[in-house]
DNA sequence: CTGAAAGCGCTTACAG
DNA sequence: CTGAAAGCGCTTACAG
């Protein structure tokens, strides 16, 4: 049934060692006998087992991921960026889910990571303690963080405070001052949290231009109907509306533009909205965004963890991740005529 | 730095032997020696590495899981679902991502999966050529499919076309005659996937109805900016305008929604919609659906493979999946009042 | 109840 | 250029 390098050996003709060279390319081989082995191999369908490889080698080809949510668009997307970088260079990927308020957590730090499995271990938005930093540098293998603040792992990251105070300044430069931020729950429990810097973008351009008594934050989840609820509850007392609304992430502005809609709002033209992530459906929205392409970062992230398993240099503590902002329809300047239609891109 | 049983069985003053048997709890030891080699081993934090007991038992603690989608509902939620069981028993989980129109797939089917890693394997969506069938076959580990057919595979899955006819005739029972189905891609290329099985049903109920010459479909991506964008199409034209779709899927109906909105239609006023599936954002939009739970999906199909795996019974060919009509407020009988505000449930 | 020995499937010095 | 031998970290008959 299944064969093993002893098969391949014995219908080539040649030692399990001689096998071993051929079908890997480690040391040298006759011509010859390197076709003989590839032809034998191919013959009886045999492949050879990492598992065993590694217990000499050291080298288990497959790289760890942890992550707290697997369905949300950026996760969702960094991980296919992760996974097909992976499967192009001959990697599997083992998949953790870290499931907040449970005690999985502990376990994947203390036993699954601690199995010896991997050659490296990507962390995607997890912010690990200090225990758990030490733990994961005890695996001796090379760490590589994403998204999000990774403290004391090298990692790939936007710099979340500075979009949010561009795109708040995108508002502010069109001429708003009521502008009310969407935070994303979390912006308060941890400084460190990608809301928090977030929040603090907005409060920083807000004093920058003088506004900060006009500052307004409503919280929420950062999903879709989190921003359909908040956006309905901020935009519902006509006599206290904010004229933009500077969203924490797209789900939440879109949820906020459906709610807007709802509303009988016409979005730019009563109320401008702006987001963070340049999410799938921010087109189909015509959303004003800071675009950053976490696909991208998962494929850099791991591409540069490969090189440094394959003996490249050590990463740098934080890589700068692109963002831009991409204007669209749904922002446009104060008092903008009543009548300016959805669709028109404006700046 | 990472330890190996030699050493806990040193420090505990036993054989490896006996610090095998300790802490994997097989064959007997006294309970004294238990405690201690226990002890020992949590004071230099040893964890055994399972790939090297596989070379021995066989047993390798680990889960292959294919499927074509990462980010895309459906798929991340069995995705968790599995996750989540898969870490409560101990096992990990590896991904493979199969990338549509790229040779990925072969590579994945004839080099990834055959490399010896797995003691199970689950394919979600994938429908399996007769050769890959046969190669996954080979592996000799249990299978399971999930959502959508996985022939030759035991696969828990929703009646499909089943659904759809329910879904049909609900529109039908509230009196309409005009309804048109938009469809997933895929339905007109191949007879076994899940929007072919979809229309055929949206086809039993038209015909059963004697609507069969009312029949109407329109297709498009199984998205949100697809369902837009194919509603956009369809209820664009006011003199030929059905009074209810039928969305193969609720990303489709809530981009329907969303774009019948846009054309100043109202749900389910002017246009009845009903989905399949029970989307986390059905709720948001009132929308009706056919329910069903994929993350349950995911537990169950890996509970049972796991059962398998431990030398449970071999699940039978099919295990059909609970799915139920969840009637919320985006369906109403035609001609309802224009009034009908939104939010009433219906039925 | 415990230990010495063999062996899982590989790869890699070491000789030749 | 090739093979015999050792060994990676574990578990499991087999004795005792």
């Amino acid at each position: 049934m299944s064969s093993a390098i002893a098969d391949v050996a014995a219908r080539a003709g040649v030692s399990k060692a001689t096998a071993s060279r051929a079908l890997s390319g480690n040391g040298y081989v006759a011509e010859a006998t390197r076709l003989r082995v590839i032809a034998a191999a191919e013959e009886i369908g045999y492949v050879a087992s990492p598992n065993a490889a590694s217990l000499v080698t050291g080298q288990t080809k497959n790289i760890g991921v942890v992550m707290p949510f697997i369905n949300r668009w950026f996760f969702g997307e960094v991980l296919e960026g992760i996974e097909q970088t992976l499967l192009d260079r001959g990697y599997d990927m083992t998949l953790y889910n870290l499931h907040p308020g449970t005690t999985d957590r502990q376990r994947v730090f203390e036993f699954f990571l601690a199995r010896k499995r991997f050659d490296g271990v990507v962390l995607i938005g997890v912010e690990p303690s200090p225990t758990e930093v030490e733990r994961l540098v005890r695996l001796g293998v090379p760490l590589v963080g994403i998204g999000g603040p990774v403290v004391g792992i090298p990692s790939y990251a936007m710099d979340d405070r500075a979009a949010a105070r561009r795109a708040t300044e995108h508002l502010i430069g069109l001429g708003h001052r009521r502008i009310t931020h969407i935070a994303g729950d979390g912006s308060e429990a941890l400084e460190e949290s990608v809301p928090a810097k977030r929040y603090a973008g907005y409060l920083d351009a807000m004093a920058a231009a003088g506004l900060e008594r006009s500052c307004r934050a409503e919280m929420t989840a950062m999903s879709l109907p989190g921003g359909y609820d908040a956006g309905t509850h901020v935009l519902s007392d006509a006599t206290d509306r904010p004229t933009a609304i500077f969203a924490a992430c797209d789900e939440i502005a879109i949820g906020t533009i459906i709610a807007a809609r709802r509303l009988g709002l016409r979005v730019p033209g009563d109320v401008s909205v702006i987001g963070i992530d340049g999410h799938e459906y921010a087109e189909m929205f015509s959303l004003t965004t800071i675009e950053q392409r976490p696909r991208d970062q998962g494929r850099k992230a791991v591409t540069s963890l490969l090189d440094q398993i394959a003996g490249g240099e050590v990463l740098p503590a934080v890589v700068d991740v692109p963002a831009r902002l991409v204007v669209r329809a749904s922002t446009s300047t104060e008092n903008a005529d009543a009548g300016t239609p959805l669709g028109v891109a404006t700046g």
